[in-house]
DNA sequence: CCGATTGATCGGTGGATTGCGATGGAAGAT
DNA sequence: ATCTTCCATCGCAATCCACCGATCAATCGG
């Protein structure tokens, strides 16, 4: 099932919905996934393999797999086939993209803007 | 701007591991739980009790109950007995917290000391 | 006292998630 | 061509999650 999280056209991006904005919080919603982000930032060009994902877990490797197609799924992460390998890399993109939409949602949370949303569009 | 991660100076809270990071982000992983937390924040005093959440939704009340629980569970609302109902209230300290949290975690996967956080174009 | 309302919780069902080992296709090495 | 490595995927078991109806303690109104 893709996701399609957050329509992206060519530079502008459209507001999450709380579909998508759930989806991803899913996503990042289990430690292991969020090590694995971890461990691909901390990675020397910011991307790895998977096997090395699943030599700094203590996992099988189907199920590092697994975490990382969720990742994949949620559009968090990009996978770039090169030989043999693929190399994973984070898409700060999204993760800009969801920040924002994180940040509509406390505000909108927020006591002070209860009433009267009729600034944006 | 530098960014602390999780630990406030003044009221001294201990900084979330990715357990925890993981566990509210799953809380607020289900678009029922993020529609609850909005219905909870357009209420009069930002509070309301259950039945009125399930008249907003089309949730038998346990379900909805069960929801609020997992809201509970995870510090995100607050319940207030209030004669024969509960009250229940967003607990915007716990939001905070977690949006340091979040933007901790956000940082932490950035590109590693550089900023080039320049459009992909 | 009794009846009504609220809402947490229990039990059950069905589907999703997490973990594993096994399989197999693709690409590089020999 | 053959061997090896990488890793996505399948099949399976265990567990968890979402939803429901039913139940029951607590509170309020008579």
């Amino acid at each position: 099932m893709p996701v399609r999280t957050g329509v992206l056209t060519s530079k502008r991006v459209l507001p999450m919905h709380d579909d998508d904005i759930a989806n991803i919080m899913r996503a990042l919603g289990h430690p292991v996934r969020l090590e694995i982000l971890r461990i691909l930032a901390t990675q020397q060009q910011g991307q790895c393999c998977c096997a090395d994902v699943t030599d700094s877990l203590t996992l099988a490797q189907s199920t590092v797999s697994q975490h990382i197609k969720v990742l994949h799924d949620a559009g968090l992460i990009e996978r770039k086939p090169h030989g043999t390998r693929n190399r994973y890399c984070i898409r700060h993109d999204r993760l800009a993209e969801l920040n924002l939409a994180f940040g509509g949602l406390l505000t909108g949370l927020a006591p002070v803007a209860a009433n009267t949303e009729t600034e944006l569009a």
